[in-house]
DNA sequence: GATAGGGTTGTTTTT
DNA sequence: CAACCCTATC
């Protein structure tokens, strides 16, 4: 593998997997490795420097937005490395695994050298890695699939079906809320009970907890006979390894150091999973780092009181702040702090602008989104021309589906753009046909996988897909069995002769025989995509885009040398790829688009320019939100996660009036712009009247431009 | 009894 | 765009 900074993001993946692996047989060396000197005095301000040269026992750092929190970080592992302590000694639990891929990256170009050994990634993937490594001591499959939240509503749905659930005629809840409701309860450490008080009180049943309880043990019990994981069981079966002595004790003797980036958006047993890992060590040297104003997760468990309970678990912790932010103009700080300082639960802080003074905000009421849409794409051709380039402008969304009309737009006015929002890469329907095959050659007991693949199979409905995977699992046998004669021949109707279906599902795999999870998923793909180009063809209406989709992966996947490694790679990075890249048209040299996201993949990114679209009451914040003050707070937080990753210029567009499923319908204004002080924006002072009276008082975008 | 096809519905945010 | 329900067909 090569050394220095031009690795690709695909290298930086396989190498990470290794490192882990490396991490469960190697000792911590004696041997210190040798780094440069890292400049520290010269490159962090004092408050950052008191941090870095106090790394001992429990330290909690509240971080503002934008005041370098990810340097902060950066440079205490690199404090810690060139003070002697060994990569493999220290853990760095970050939100995502690409913020740890760029950590390490980080300190890599500080140190001149790749620390090789860091525990690095989040909470999901970290606990992934030991519950391979003990899957025996958990008594689970070691072959284990990790099921993506899709799967695992698919699979609560079988659970209650199997219970008899969906034929109650009383109300009952929805697959998804079942499935959130025993989320809710593994992440916060409440009874099944207390979540349905808490979040669905609707159901506040006893008849419906009852067979609700039950679905539930059907649900453990399946994912277990099937080998499957949901992404709560690898937190929980991590947080049960650690009871673990002989487990516990292991990692005591390695990790001495956690520090944990985003601690405002842990869940409870989150927390519970690093006490416990720092508890094990004499010196507890665990860092946590976090902004409670930034928490926007509590849809998944997440509880930015975690950090204040830091403060009562270790009372001896130091406290830090650090409060001067680098990104912004003092003018789009000045918002934000006028904004956030209308919720309640909040620790008071104010950022410090070390910028010089820029431009105001601006506020722009338009008649509907079509004049939205036009409005971005105008102001983004006139950035460009002042000198921004395309890749320093986002278009940041509180839904993924509001950005439509504003894609439709960009690529009228052919202004490359990318999108990460919606589904992603790995969720759409063809790549999960493709990859179901790989999951089978996984492990063949996976149910969830089979039925997908039975629905690509002519003649091969839901009742011999139940009956033939009955068959398979109970046959306890590698995947060669299944190819034995006769296996998938099942009788219907009485009759002696296997079915039509079964004899085209034995058709349809046998070319799967001869591999196994051990070969290369890149030579599997390549099968596996010949298996299923004609239903690809006859199922989709743009095949030929999804067929190229498919070419992409299996070449993608050539970075893996197992199925297992990328199937779970998968499963734990699901947004590294972006999900729709449209470049402008034959344009020789290719320009780096805009970023259209979700403001929650937007966090901790930062752009020069920054527009925030549909600043609508029922859309921003979300209509779901009613009069639940905490939920309003929360939707509040995530307007200021989106207003300060903008450096430069901030952009907050509200229509008039919106195309809902029939006709038009006006929208009042936000009521996160409503509160705001009107010296802290500034708005076009043209009124805007709704599009069905298009007269006086009503002008367009372009309009709106050239009176700015 | 089982499968295929049509038409309708409803979708915040993510590991 | 998937999950549902209904109807036509084998």
């Amino acid at each position: 593998m090569k050394n220095g900074k031009d690795h690709t993001e695909e290298e930086y993946v396989f190498e990470f997997y290794e490192d882990m692996e490396q991490n469960f047989e190697a000792e911590a060396s004696s041997m210190p490795n040798k780094y440069n000197d890292v400049k520290f005095e010269e490159n962090l301000n004092d408050e950052q420097l008191k941090i870095i040269n106090n790394i001992k026992g429990p330290m909690l750092i509240i971080a503002g937005a934008g005041s370098g929190k990810t340097r902060t970080i950066t440079y205490a592992v690199a404090k810690l490395l060139t003070s002697g302590v060994h990569p493999n000694e220290i853990m760095l639990v970050t939100f995502t695994n690409k913020a740890a891929k760029e950590m390490i990256k980080r300190v890599e170009l500080l140190l001149g050298k790749r620390p090789k050994g860091i525990w690095a990634g989040t909470f999901h993937s970290m606990a992934n890695r030991f519950i391979r490594r003990y899957s025996q001591t958990l008594g689970l499959k070691p072959n284990y699939n990790i099921m993506d939240e899709t799967d695992a509503r698919a699979l609560m749905r079988l659970a209650m079906d199997k219970v008899g659930v969906s034929e109650m005629e009383e109300r009952f809840p929805t697959s998804k809320m079942a499935k959130n409701i025993l989320s809710y309860s593994i992440n916060c450490d409440k009874t099944i009970r207390e979540v349905i008080l808490w979040k669905y009180s609707d159901f506040d049943d006893d008849k419906i907890e009852k067979k609700l309880k039950k679905a539930y043990t059907r649900y453990e019990k399946k994912k277990e006979e099937d080998g499957l994981l949901d992404f709560d069981d690898l937190l929980l079966f991590w947080n049960r390894l650690l009871d673990e002595k002989i487990v516990a004790r292991m990692i005591a003797r390695k990790i001495k150091y956690i520090l944990v980036d985003e601690y405002q958006d842990t869940n409870h047993i989150q927390a519970e999973i690093i006490h416990k890992i720092a508890r094990l060590n004499p010196e507890r040297n665990i860092m946590v780092v976090g902004d409670d104003a930034q928490s926007i997760y509590a849809f998944r468990g997440a509880n930015f009181k975690n950090i204040l309970d830091f403060e009562d678990m270790y009372k001896d912790c130091k406290k830090y702040k650090i409060t001067y932010n680098y990104r912004s103009v003092p003018e789009i700080l000045t918002l934000a702090n006028d904004s956030i300082r209308h919720n309640q639960f909040q620790h008071q802080k104010e950022m410090k602008p070390t910028r010089p003074s820029g431009a105001q905000p601006f506020l722009v009421n338009v008649a509907d989104g079509e004049e939205q849409a036009k409005f971005i794409a105008n102001q983004i051709l006139r950035l460009r021309e002042e000198g921004y380039k395309l890749n320093q402008i986002a278009i940041l969304c509180r839904a993924g589906r509001h950005s439509l009309k504003i894609e439709q737009e960009l690529q009228a006015r052919n202004i490359p753009y990318v999108v990460r929002a919606g589904v992603g890469f790995f969720e759409k329907a063809h790549i999960k046909d493709a990859l179901v095959h790989l999951r089978i050659i996984e492990n063949p007991f996976d149910e969830i996988a089979w039925s997908r693949i039975f629905k690509m199979i002519p003649d091969l409905g839901k009742t011999s897909g139940a009956k033939i995977f009955s068959k398979i699992s109970q046959s306890e046998a590698p995947l060669e069995k299944l190819f034995e004669k006769g296996f998938f021949s099942i009788t219907m109707k009485g009759e002696r002769i296997p079915s039509k279906g079964s004899r085209n599902l034995l058709n349809h795999i046998t070319s799967l025989r001869n591999f196994s999870s051990n070969d290369n998923p890149s030579e599997i793909l390549n099968e596996i995509n010949k298996l299923i180009k004609d239903y690809i063809k006859s199922t989709y209406e743009n095949s030929d885009e999804r067929l190229e989709d498919l070419k992409e992966l299996a070449i993608y996947s050539q970075n893996y040398a197992t199925v297992q490694q990328f199937l779970e790679t998968l499963s734990l990075n699901r947004n590294n790829i972006e999900s729709k890249t449209v470049l402008a048209g034959n344009k020789s040299e290719i320009e780096e688009p805009v970023v259209i996201s979700t403001i929650h993949r937007a966090k901790g990114l930062e752009w020069r320019a920054v527009f925030i679209p549909m600043l609508c009451q029922n859309f921003f914040p979300s209509s779901r939100v009613k009069g639940d003050q905490e939920a309003i707070e929360e939707e509040r937080r995530v307007f200021y996660v989106a207003i300060t990753r903008a450096k430069d210029q901030l952009y907050l567009i509200s229509p008039a009036l919106l195309q809902s499923w029939r006709g038009y319908q006006t929208a009042d204004l936000s009521l996160f712009v409503e509160e705001l002080d009107p010296k802290v924006y500034r708005k076009s002072s043209v009124k805007i009247k709704p599009k069905p009276n298009k007269e006086s008082g009503f002008c367009t975008a372009d309009e709106l431009l050239e009176g700015k």
